[in-house]
DNA sequence: TCAGTTATTTATCATTTGATAAGTGATATT
DNA sequence: AATATCACTTATCAAATGATAAATAACTGA
Protein backbone atom coordinates (compact mmCIF):
# COMPACT_ATOMS: atom_id res chain seq x y z
CA UNK A 1 0.00 0.00 0.00
CA UNK A 2 2.48 2.72 0.96
CA UNK A 3 5.51 2.40 -0.89
CA UNK A 4 8.45 1.17 1.26
CA UNK A 5 10.06 3.86 3.20
CA UNK A 6 13.25 2.30 3.80
CA UNK A 7 14.16 2.85 0.11
CA UNK A 8 17.04 2.29 -1.81
CA UNK A 9 19.65 4.29 -4.67
CA UNK A 10 22.29 2.16 -5.16
CA UNK A 11 23.31 0.36 -2.18
CA UNK A 12 22.68 3.00 -0.23
CA UNK A 13 19.90 2.41 2.28
CA UNK A 14 17.77 5.49 3.91
CA UNK A 15 17.04 4.42 7.17
CA UNK A 16 13.46 4.05 8.96
CA UNK A 17 12.40 7.42 10.51
CA UNK A 18 11.80 5.34 13.02
CA UNK A 19 15.48 5.07 14.50
CA UNK A 20 16.10 8.72 15.71
CA UNK A 21 19.05 9.69 15.65
CA UNK A 22 21.30 7.96 12.87
CA UNK A 23 20.51 9.70 9.98
CA UNK A 24 21.35 7.11 7.00
CA UNK A 25 23.19 4.12 6.78
CA UNK A 26 25.31 4.07 3.75
CA UNK A 27 26.30 0.79 3.42
CA UNK A 28 25.03 -3.07 3.56
CA UNK A 29 25.60 -4.77 7.05
CA UNK A 30 27.50 -7.83 6.12
CA UNK A 31 27.82 -9.76 9.19
CA UNK A 32 28.99 -13.38 10.15
CA UNK A 33 26.72 -15.89 10.13
CA UNK A 34 26.52 -16.56 14.05
CA UNK A 35 26.13 -12.64 14.64
CA UNK A 36 23.12 -12.31 12.16
CA UNK A 37 21.49 -15.46 13.42
CA UNK A 38 21.88 -14.04 17.30
CA UNK A 39 20.06 -10.73 16.20
CA UNK A 40 17.50 -12.71 14.28
CA UNK A 41 16.66 -15.43 16.95
CA UNK A 42 16.71 -11.93 19.70
CA UNK A 43 14.70 -9.65 17.29
CA UNK A 44 12.42 -12.71 16.43
CA UNK A 45 11.27 -13.46 20.47
CA UNK A 46 10.78 -9.58 21.22
CA UNK A 47 8.85 -9.69 17.98
CA UNK A 48 6.94 -12.71 18.99
CA UNK A 49 6.40 -11.98 22.27
CA UNK A 50 5.06 -9.09 21.41
CA UNK A 51 2.71 -9.44 18.60
CA UNK A 52 2.11 -13.20 18.32
CA UNK A 53 3.45 -15.95 16.64
CA UNK A 54 1.13 -14.79 13.54
CA UNK A 55 2.91 -12.27 13.43
CA UNK A 56 4.39 -11.61 10.05
CA UNK A 57 7.62 -12.16 8.62
CA UNK A 58 8.28 -8.62 6.55
CA UNK A 59 7.38 -6.64 10.09
CA UNK A 60 9.98 -8.71 11.72
CA UNK A 61 12.73 -8.22 9.06
CA UNK A 62 12.40 -4.67 9.04
CA UNK A 63 12.31 -4.40 13.10
CA UNK A 64 15.90 -6.17 12.53
CA UNK A 65 16.78 -3.67 9.84
CA UNK A 66 16.97 -6.67 7.22
CA UNK A 67 15.17 -7.59 4.37
CA UNK A 68 12.63 -10.49 4.86
CA UNK A 69 14.01 -13.29 2.53
CA UNK A 70 17.29 -12.83 4.42
CA UNK A 71 15.60 -14.58 7.41
CA UNK A 72 14.87 -17.57 5.14
CA UNK A 73 18.43 -17.73 4.83
CA UNK A 74 19.22 -18.30 8.35
CA UNK A 75 15.36 -20.22 8.85
CA UNK A 76 13.95 -22.42 6.21
CA UNK A 77 10.33 -21.78 7.48
CA UNK A 78 8.58 -19.47 9.91
CA UNK A 79 7.87 -22.54 12.09
CA UNK A 80 11.49 -23.52 12.03
CA UNK A 81 12.12 -20.11 13.36
CA UNK A 82 9.31 -20.23 16.02
CA UNK A 83 10.90 -22.99 17.31
CA UNK A 84 13.80 -21.80 17.83
CA UNK A 85 12.17 -18.99 19.69
CA UNK A 86 10.65 -21.43 21.73
CA UNK A 87 14.35 -23.08 22.87
CA UNK A 88 15.81 -20.17 23.47
CA UNK A 89 12.86 -18.73 25.80
CA UNK A 90 11.94 -22.45 27.58
CA UNK A 91 14.40 -24.53 27.54
CA UNK A 92 16.89 -24.54 30.64
CA UNK A 93 15.04 -21.45 32.49
CA UNK A 94 14.22 -24.71 34.91
CA UNK A 95 17.35 -24.61 37.38
CA UNK A 96 17.50 -28.12 38.87
CA UNK A 97 19.06 -26.41 41.97
CA UNK A 98 15.81 -24.45 43.01
CA UNK A 99 14.43 -28.01 43.79
CA UNK A 100 17.35 -28.48 46.27
CA UNK A 101 16.39 -24.81 47.50
CA UNK A 102 12.82 -26.01 48.29
CA UNK A 103 13.94 -29.02 50.02
CA UNK A 104 16.86 -27.62 52.11
CA UNK A 105 15.84 -27.65 55.93
CA UNK A 106 18.69 -25.92 56.95
CA UNK A 107 16.31 -22.34 56.44
CA UNK A 108 12.72 -22.12 57.34
CA UNK A 109 10.09 -22.88 54.67
CA UNK A 110 9.40 -19.10 54.27
CA UNK A 111 12.43 -18.23 53.91
CA UNK A 112 13.27 -20.60 51.17
CA UNK A 113 9.87 -19.46 49.15
CA UNK A 114 10.38 -16.38 49.78
CA UNK A 115 14.18 -16.58 47.83
CA UNK A 116 12.59 -18.97 45.60
CA UNK A 117 10.32 -16.65 43.86
CA UNK A 118 12.43 -13.70 44.01
CA UNK A 119 14.38 -15.95 41.79
CA UNK A 120 11.96 -17.13 39.93
CA UNK A 121 10.17 -13.76 39.17
CA UNK A 122 13.17 -12.27 37.90
CA UNK A 123 14.73 -15.03 36.25
CA UNK A 124 11.64 -16.92 34.42
CA UNK A 125 8.12 -14.61 34.81
CA UNK A 126 9.59 -12.00 32.23
CA UNK A 127 7.68 -10.32 29.47
CA UNK A 128 9.07 -12.36 26.67
CA UNK A 129 8.25 -15.70 28.73
CA UNK A 130 5.26 -15.08 30.11
CA UNK A 131 3.64 -13.45 26.63
CA UNK A 132 5.43 -16.49 24.81
CA UNK A 133 4.23 -18.70 27.24
CA UNK A 134 0.61 -17.85 26.90
CA UNK A 135 0.34 -17.77 23.27
CA UNK A 136 1.91 -21.18 22.94
CA UNK A 137 -0.94 -22.23 25.30
CA UNK A 138 -3.78 -20.92 23.46
CA UNK A 139 -2.16 -22.45 20.53
CA UNK A 140 -2.48 -25.88 21.97
CA UNK A 141 1.09 -26.14 22.24
CA UNK A 142 2.73 -29.03 24.36
CA UNK A 143 5.11 -26.82 26.25
CA UNK A 144 2.88 -25.93 28.56
CA UNK A 145 1.50 -29.34 29.83
CA UNK A 146 5.06 -30.20 29.95
CA UNK A 147 6.29 -27.30 32.00
CA UNK A 148 3.46 -27.85 34.13
CA UNK A 149 4.80 -31.40 34.66
CA UNK A 150 8.32 -30.23 35.41
CA UNK A 151 6.89 -27.57 37.97
CA UNK A 152 4.58 -30.59 39.42
CA UNK A 153 7.50 -32.58 39.97
CA UNK A 154 10.57 -30.75 40.80
CA UNK A 155 8.60 -27.39 42.76
CA UNK A 156 5.09 -28.39 43.56
CA UNK A 157 5.32 -31.66 45.06
CA UNK A 158 8.20 -30.76 46.69
CA UNK A 159 6.84 -27.77 48.76
CA UNK A 160 3.62 -30.32 49.18
CA UNK A 161 6.23 -32.34 51.02
CA UNK A 162 7.56 -29.51 53.02
CA UNK A 163 4.30 -28.63 54.07
CA UNK A 164 3.40 -31.35 55.47
CA UNK A 165 6.32 -31.30 57.59
CA UNK A 166 6.10 -28.21 58.80
CA UNK A 167 2.34 -29.00 59.63
CA UNK A 168 3.52 -32.26 61.26
CA UNK A 169 1.72 -34.46 59.09
CA UNK A 170 2.41 -37.81 58.02
CA UNK A 171 4.73 -38.14 55.43
CA UNK A 172 4.63 -38.81 51.64
CA UNK A 173 5.49 -42.39 52.01
CA UNK A 174 2.84 -42.98 54.43
CA UNK A 175 0.15 -41.07 52.87
CA UNK A 176 0.59 -40.07 49.02
CA UNK A 177 0.37 -36.16 48.42
CA UNK A 178 -3.32 -35.57 47.47
CA UNK A 179 -4.60 -33.43 44.50
CA UNK A 180 -5.52 -30.79 47.24
CA UNK A 181 -2.29 -30.73 48.35
CA UNK A 182 -0.68 -30.07 45.02
CA UNK A 183 -3.73 -27.32 44.48
CA UNK A 184 -2.48 -25.47 47.53
CA UNK A 185 1.03 -25.52 46.26
CA UNK A 186 -0.36 -23.92 43.04
CA UNK A 187 -2.21 -21.60 45.44
CA UNK A 188 1.21 -19.43 45.78
CA UNK A 189 2.31 -20.23 42.46
CA UNK A 190 -1.09 -18.74 40.70
CA UNK A 191 -0.43 -15.33 43.05
CA UNK A 192 3.04 -14.71 41.74
CA UNK A 193 2.49 -15.87 37.97
CA UNK A 194 -0.82 -13.82 37.91
CA UNK A 195 0.86 -10.91 39.19
CA UNK A 196 2.76 -10.98 35.40
CA UNK A 197 0.10 -11.76 34.28
CA UNK A 198 -1.77 -8.13 35.05
CA UNK A 199 1.59 -6.50 34.38
CA UNK A 200 3.05 -8.02 30.95
CA UNK A 201 -0.79 -9.53 29.22
CA UNK A 202 -3.27 -7.22 30.55
CA UNK A 203 -0.68 -4.12 31.15
CA UNK A 204 -2.07 -3.13 34.40
CA UNK A 205 -0.83 -1.60 37.09
CA UNK A 206 0.33 -3.62 39.67
CA UNK A 207 2.15 -3.14 43.40
CA UNK A 208 4.99 -1.85 42.57
CA UNK A 209 7.18 -3.25 45.92
CA UNK A 210 7.53 -6.76 44.05
CA UNK A 211 9.74 -7.97 47.33
CA UNK A 212 6.18 -6.93 49.69
CA UNK A 213 4.42 -8.52 47.86
CA UNK A 214 6.09 -11.55 47.05
CA UNK A 215 6.95 -11.57 51.23
CA UNK A 216 2.80 -11.10 51.92
CA UNK A 217 1.75 -13.87 49.54
CA UNK A 218 4.14 -16.34 51.34
CA UNK A 219 2.94 -15.81 54.40
CA UNK A 220 -0.86 -15.74 53.59
CA UNK A 221 -0.51 -18.93 51.15
CA UNK A 222 2.02 -20.52 53.90
CA UNK A 223 -0.20 -20.30 57.26
CA UNK A 224 -3.49 -20.90 55.41
CA UNK A 225 -2.14 -23.96 53.69
CA UNK A 226 -0.22 -24.88 57.34
CA UNK A 227 -3.54 -24.42 58.82
CA UNK A 228 -5.76 -26.48 56.25
CA UNK A 229 -2.92 -29.55 56.22
CA UNK A 230 -2.40 -29.90 59.65
CA UNK A 231 -6.61 -29.60 60.29
CA UNK A 232 -7.34 -32.15 57.85
CA UNK A 233 -4.27 -34.89 57.52
CA UNK A 234 -3.11 -34.39 61.15
CA UNK A 235 -4.68 -37.10 63.59
CA UNK A 236 -3.74 -35.39 66.82
CA UNK B 1 -5.58 -26.93 -1.56
CA UNK B 2 -8.28 -29.96 -1.23
CA UNK B 3 -11.04 -29.55 -3.02
CA UNK B 4 -13.83 -28.06 -0.92
CA UNK B 5 -15.25 -31.27 0.97
CA UNK B 6 -19.25 -29.73 1.17
CA UNK B 7 -19.61 -29.71 -2.66
CA UNK B 8 -22.85 -28.75 -4.05
CA UNK B 9 -24.37 -30.30 -7.10
CA UNK B 10 -27.16 -27.93 -8.35
CA UNK B 11 -29.09 -26.83 -4.82
CA UNK B 12 -28.03 -29.97 -3.45
CA UNK B 13 -25.27 -29.45 -0.34
CA UNK B 14 -23.98 -32.40 0.71
CA UNK B 15 -23.14 -31.89 4.45
CA UNK B 16 -19.28 -32.64 5.42
CA UNK B 17 -18.93 -35.38 7.10
CA UNK B 18 -18.11 -34.27 10.35
CA UNK B 19 -21.81 -34.13 11.13
CA UNK B 20 -22.34 -37.46 12.00
CA UNK B 21 -26.18 -38.69 12.07
CA UNK B 22 -27.48 -36.31 9.19
CA UNK B 23 -26.67 -37.80 5.43
CA UNK B 24 -27.13 -34.79 3.20
CA UNK B 25 -29.28 -31.56 4.05
CA UNK B 26 -31.11 -30.95 0.46
CA UNK B 27 -32.05 -27.34 0.30
CA UNK B 28 -30.08 -23.69 1.85
CA UNK B 29 -31.30 -22.97 5.06
CA UNK B 30 -32.66 -19.81 4.86
CA UNK B 31 -33.47 -18.09 8.71
CA UNK B 32 -34.65 -14.99 9.05
CA UNK B 33 -31.79 -12.43 9.84
CA UNK B 34 -32.18 -12.19 13.62
CA UNK B 35 -32.08 -16.33 13.92
CA UNK B 36 -29.35 -16.18 11.17
CA UNK B 37 -27.02 -13.92 13.29
CA UNK B 38 -27.96 -15.44 16.44
CA UNK B 39 -26.13 -18.75 14.98
CA UNK B 40 -23.08 -16.34 13.57
CA UNK B 41 -22.79 -14.47 16.08
CA UNK B 42 -22.81 -17.53 18.54
CA UNK B 43 -20.28 -19.50 16.50
CA UNK B 44 -18.23 -16.28 16.16
CA UNK B 45 -17.23 -17.00 20.39
CA UNK B 46 -17.06 -20.61 19.79
CA UNK B 47 -14.75 -20.44 17.11
CA UNK B 48 -12.72 -17.38 17.90
CA UNK B 49 -12.36 -18.95 21.66
CA UNK B 50 -10.55 -21.79 20.07
CA UNK B 51 -8.38 -20.14 17.27
CA UNK B 52 -8.31 -17.19 18.43
CA UNK B 53 -8.93 -14.06 17.16
CA UNK B 54 -6.54 -14.24 13.80
CA UNK B 55 -9.19 -17.39 12.80
CA UNK B 56 -10.41 -17.14 9.26
CA UNK B 57 -13.61 -15.84 8.31
CA UNK B 58 -14.13 -19.23 5.75
CA UNK B 59 -13.19 -21.39 7.95
CA UNK B 60 -15.98 -19.83 10.60
CA UNK B 61 -18.33 -19.87 7.91
CA UNK B 62 -17.89 -23.84 7.00
CA UNK B 63 -18.11 -24.44 10.48
CA UNK B 64 -21.61 -22.22 10.60
CA UNK B 65 -22.30 -24.76 7.63
CA UNK B 66 -22.67 -21.07 5.46
CA UNK B 67 -20.87 -19.39 2.93
CA UNK B 68 -18.41 -17.18 3.82
CA UNK B 69 -19.73 -13.95 2.19
CA UNK B 70 -23.36 -14.38 3.76
CA UNK B 71 -21.04 -13.36 6.80
CA UNK B 72 -20.50 -10.12 5.72
CA UNK B 73 -23.99 -9.69 5.14
CA UNK B 74 -24.26 -9.41 8.60
CA UNK B 75 -21.11 -7.86 9.80
CA UNK B 76 -19.51 -5.37 7.19
CA UNK B 77 -16.07 -6.34 8.31
CA UNK B 78 -14.25 -8.76 10.54
CA UNK B 79 -13.37 -6.40 13.08
CA UNK B 80 -17.45 -5.59 13.86
CA UNK B 81 -17.80 -9.30 14.44
CA UNK B 82 -14.95 -9.56 16.76
CA UNK B 83 -16.52 -6.51 18.42
CA UNK B 84 -20.14 -7.95 18.90
CA UNK B 85 -18.14 -10.83 19.55
CA UNK B 86 -16.40 -8.93 22.68
CA UNK B 87 -19.89 -7.45 23.56
CA UNK B 88 -21.72 -10.53 23.76
CA UNK B 89 -18.93 -12.60 26.04
CA UNK B 90 -17.89 -9.87 28.39
CA UNK B 91 -20.80 -7.10 28.78
CA UNK B 92 -23.36 -8.12 31.66
CA UNK B 93 -21.62 -11.13 32.69
CA UNK B 94 -20.72 -9.32 36.16
CA UNK B 95 -23.50 -8.70 38.58
CA UNK B 96 -24.16 -6.44 41.03
CA UNK B 97 -25.47 -8.09 43.24
CA UNK B 98 -22.38 -10.46 43.48
CA UNK B 99 -20.86 -6.99 45.44
CA UNK B 100 -23.99 -7.00 47.44
CA UNK B 101 -22.89 -10.21 48.60
CA UNK B 102 -19.18 -9.93 49.40
CA UNK B 103 -20.87 -7.26 52.09
CA UNK B 104 -23.54 -8.88 53.68
CA UNK B 105 -22.37 -9.34 56.98
CA UNK B 106 -25.53 -11.83 57.93
CA UNK B 107 -23.24 -14.33 57.04
CA UNK B 108 -19.37 -15.68 57.22
CA UNK B 109 -17.21 -13.85 54.91
CA UNK B 110 -15.50 -17.81 54.84
CA UNK B 111 -19.05 -18.20 53.19
CA UNK B 112 -19.76 -15.48 51.27
CA UNK B 113 -16.39 -16.11 48.99
CA UNK B 114 -17.07 -19.90 48.69
CA UNK B 115 -20.42 -18.84 47.35
CA UNK B 116 -19.21 -15.95 45.31
CA UNK B 117 -16.41 -17.80 43.51
CA UNK B 118 -19.09 -20.99 43.29
CA UNK B 119 -21.10 -18.40 41.03
CA UNK B 120 -18.09 -16.43 39.39
CA UNK B 121 -16.58 -19.67 38.39
CA UNK B 122 -19.87 -21.05 36.69
CA UNK B 123 -21.14 -18.30 35.38
CA UNK B 124 -17.86 -16.11 34.05
CA UNK B 125 -14.61 -18.43 34.33
CA UNK B 126 -16.27 -20.60 31.19
CA UNK B 127 -13.63 -21.70 28.57
CA UNK B 128 -14.77 -18.98 25.86
CA UNK B 129 -14.25 -16.55 28.32
CA UNK B 130 -11.51 -16.69 29.55
CA UNK B 131 -9.61 -17.66 26.42
CA UNK B 132 -11.14 -14.63 24.15
CA UNK B 133 -10.25 -12.40 27.84
CA UNK B 134 -6.35 -13.73 27.29
CA UNK B 135 -6.62 -13.71 23.26
CA UNK B 136 -7.93 -9.55 23.87
CA UNK B 137 -4.70 -8.89 26.87
CA UNK B 138 -2.25 -10.35 24.48
CA UNK B 139 -3.80 -8.01 21.70
CA UNK B 140 -3.52 -5.03 24.04
CA UNK B 141 -6.86 -4.22 23.71
CA UNK B 142 -8.11 -2.40 27.12
CA UNK B 143 -11.08 -4.80 28.19
CA UNK B 144 -9.02 -6.12 30.46
CA UNK B 145 -7.98 -2.51 32.28
CA UNK B 146 -11.16 -1.67 32.02
CA UNK B 147 -12.56 -5.07 33.87
CA UNK B 148 -9.37 -5.16 36.42
CA UNK B 149 -11.05 -1.82 37.42
CA UNK B 150 -14.41 -2.86 37.75
CA UNK B 151 -13.23 -6.00 40.06
CA UNK B 152 -10.65 -3.86 42.03
CA UNK B 153 -13.86 -1.43 42.84
CA UNK B 154 -16.80 -4.32 42.93
CA UNK B 155 -15.27 -7.11 44.35
CA UNK B 156 -11.57 -6.65 45.78
CA UNK B 157 -12.26 -3.22 47.59
CA UNK B 158 -15.15 -4.98 48.85
CA UNK B 159 -13.28 -8.33 49.94
CA UNK B 160 -10.24 -5.99 51.51
CA UNK B 161 -13.08 -4.15 53.83
CA UNK B 162 -14.60 -7.25 55.17
CA UNK B 163 -11.16 -8.71 55.62
CA UNK B 164 -10.27 -5.82 57.91
CA UNK B 165 -13.30 -5.78 59.65
CA UNK B 166 -13.08 -9.66 60.40
CA UNK B 167 -9.23 -8.71 61.57
CA UNK B 168 -10.30 -6.14 63.99
CA UNK B 169 -8.15 -3.44 61.77
CA UNK B 170 -8.96 -0.12 61.26
CA UNK B 171 -11.45 0.88 59.12
CA UNK B 172 -11.27 2.21 55.56
CA UNK B 173 -12.31 5.58 56.49
CA UNK B 174 -10.12 5.71 59.16
CA UNK B 175 -7.26 4.28 57.30
CA UNK B 176 -7.40 3.82 53.50
CA UNK B 177 -6.71 0.00 51.46
CA UNK B 178 -3.36 -0.56 50.77
CA UNK B 179 -2.07 -1.87 47.63
CA UNK B 180 -1.01 -4.88 49.67
CA UNK B 181 -4.26 -5.19 50.71
CA UNK B 182 -5.84 -5.13 47.15
CA UNK B 183 -3.19 -8.30 46.11
CA UNK B 184 -4.35 -9.80 49.21
CA UNK B 185 -8.19 -9.97 47.86
CA UNK B 186 -6.39 -10.98 44.39
CA UNK B 187 -4.82 -13.61 45.80
CA UNK B 188 -7.91 -15.96 46.08
CA UNK B 189 -8.98 -14.10 42.66
CA UNK B 190 -5.97 -15.38 41.41
CA UNK B 191 -6.12 -19.06 42.60
CA UNK B 192 -9.01 -19.63 41.02
CA UNK B 193 -8.44 -17.91 38.13
CA UNK B 194 -5.17 -19.69 37.09
CA UNK B 195 -7.11 -23.22 37.92
CA UNK B 196 -9.26 -22.22 34.74
CA UNK B 197 -6.46 -21.02 32.49
CA UNK B 198 -4.29 -24.39 33.65
CA UNK B 199 -7.77 -26.02 32.46
CA UNK B 200 -8.92 -24.19 29.35
CA UNK B 201 -5.89 -22.39 27.97
CA UNK B 202 -2.93 -25.60 29.09
CA UNK B 203 -5.46 -28.00 28.67
CA UNK B 204 -3.78 -29.37 31.72
CA UNK B 205 -5.71 -31.71 34.59
CA UNK B 206 -6.67 -30.15 37.12
CA UNK B 207 -8.50 -31.14 40.85
CA UNK B 208 -11.96 -32.76 39.56
CA UNK B 209 -13.69 -31.50 42.95
CA UNK B 210 -14.00 -28.09 42.30
CA UNK B 211 -16.07 -27.13 45.03
CA UNK B 212 -13.61 -28.55 47.41
CA UNK B 213 -11.02 -26.67 45.36
CA UNK B 214 -13.12 -23.18 46.30
CA UNK B 215 -12.96 -24.04 49.59
CA UNK B 216 -9.74 -25.15 50.34
CA UNK B 217 -8.53 -22.01 48.15
CA UNK B 218 -10.76 -19.55 50.40
CA UNK B 219 -9.69 -21.15 53.71
CA UNK B 220 -5.78 -20.93 52.70
CA UNK B 221 -6.45 -17.24 51.58
CA UNK B 222 -8.80 -16.41 54.50
CA UNK B 223 -6.76 -17.45 57.45
CA UNK B 224 -3.46 -16.31 55.75
CA UNK B 225 -4.56 -12.59 54.66
CA UNK B 226 -6.45 -12.33 58.46
CA UNK B 227 -3.37 -13.15 60.08
CA UNK B 228 -1.36 -10.83 57.41
CA UNK B 229 -3.57 -8.33 57.98
CA UNK B 230 -4.23 -8.28 61.85
CA UNK B 231 0.12 -8.26 61.93
CA UNK B 232 0.60 -5.65 59.91
CA UNK B 233 -2.59 -3.38 61.13
CA UNK B 234 -3.91 -4.14 64.10
CA UNK B 235 -2.69 -1.62 67.22
CA UNK B 236 -3.63 -4.65 69.77
C1' DT C 1 -50.13 -19.34 -9.07
C1' DC C 2 -47.53 -15.64 -10.02
C1' DA C 3 -44.43 -11.77 -8.77
C1' DG C 4 -41.66 -9.41 -5.64
C1' DT C 5 -38.51 -9.52 -1.88
C1' DT C 6 -34.43 -10.96 0.09
C1' DA C 7 -31.52 -14.69 2.30
C1' DT C 8 -28.01 -17.21 0.42
C1' DT C 9 -24.67 -18.72 -3.04
C1' DT C 10 -21.21 -18.47 -6.88
C1' DA C 11 -17.57 -16.06 -8.83
C1' DT C 12 -14.07 -12.88 -8.30
C1' DC C 13 -11.07 -9.01 -6.78
C1' DA C 14 -7.13 -6.93 -4.30
C1' DT C 15 -3.96 -7.49 -0.59
C1' DT C 16 -1.34 -9.91 2.33
C1' DT C 17 2.02 -13.20 3.26
C1' DG C 18 5.17 -17.31 3.36
C1' DA C 19 8.57 -18.67 0.36
C1' DT C 20 12.04 -18.89 -3.82
C1' DA C 21 15.34 -17.59 -7.52
C1' DA C 22 18.45 -14.66 -9.41
C1' DG C 23 21.44 -10.93 -8.93
C1' DT C 24 24.73 -7.65 -6.16
C1' DG C 25 28.43 -6.17 -3.45
C1' DA C 26 31.40 -6.58 0.91
C1' DT C 27 35.16 -9.13 2.46
C1' DA C 28 39.05 -12.49 2.38
C1' DT C 29 42.80 -14.66 -0.11
C1' DT C 30 46.41 -14.78 -3.23
C1' DA D 1 44.84 -5.66 -7.85
C1' DA D 2 42.38 -9.52 -9.43
C1' DT D 3 39.36 -13.24 -8.01
C1' DA D 4 36.35 -16.09 -5.35
C1' DT D 5 33.09 -16.55 -1.78
C1' DC D 6 28.88 -15.77 0.28
C1' DA D 7 25.93 -12.36 3.04
C1' DC D 8 22.45 -9.74 1.50
C1' DT D 9 19.08 -7.58 -1.70
C1' DT D 10 15.69 -7.18 -5.56
C1' DA D 11 12.08 -9.20 -7.94
C1' DT D 12 8.61 -12.39 -7.98
C1' DC D 13 5.52 -16.44 -7.20
C1' DA D 14 1.54 -18.89 -5.30
C1' DA D 15 -1.57 -19.49 -1.81
C1' DA D 16 -4.36 -17.47 1.69
C1' DT D 17 -7.60 -14.12 3.00
C1' DG D 18 -10.76 -10.02 3.74
C1' DA D 19 -14.15 -8.19 1.04
C1' DT D 20 -17.55 -7.20 -3.09
C1' DA D 21 -20.79 -7.87 -7.04
C1' DA D 22 -23.84 -10.49 -9.43
C1' DA D 23 -26.71 -14.57 -9.72
C1' DT D 24 -29.93 -17.88 -7.50
C1' DA D 25 -33.61 -19.73 -4.92
C1' DA D 26 -36.68 -19.71 -0.76
C1' DC D 27 -40.30 -17.46 1.23
C1' DT D 28 -44.41 -13.82 1.27
C1' DG D 29 -48.44 -11.69 -0.24
C1' DA D 30 -51.69 -10.77 -3.75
Amino acid sequence: MRPSVGSRLGSVRIIRSSSLSKTAETTRQRLSPAERERLIVDGAIAFFAEVGLSGQTRELAQRLGVTQPLIYRYFPTKQDLIERVHEEVFVGRWRPEWTTLIADRERSLRDRLIAFYGVYARDVLTYEWIRIYMFAGLAGEDINRRYISLLEDQLLTPIACEVRADAGAPTPSELPITGLEIEAAWHIHAAVFYYFVRKHIYGAKTEPDLAAFIEDAVDRTLEGALDVTARTLTSS
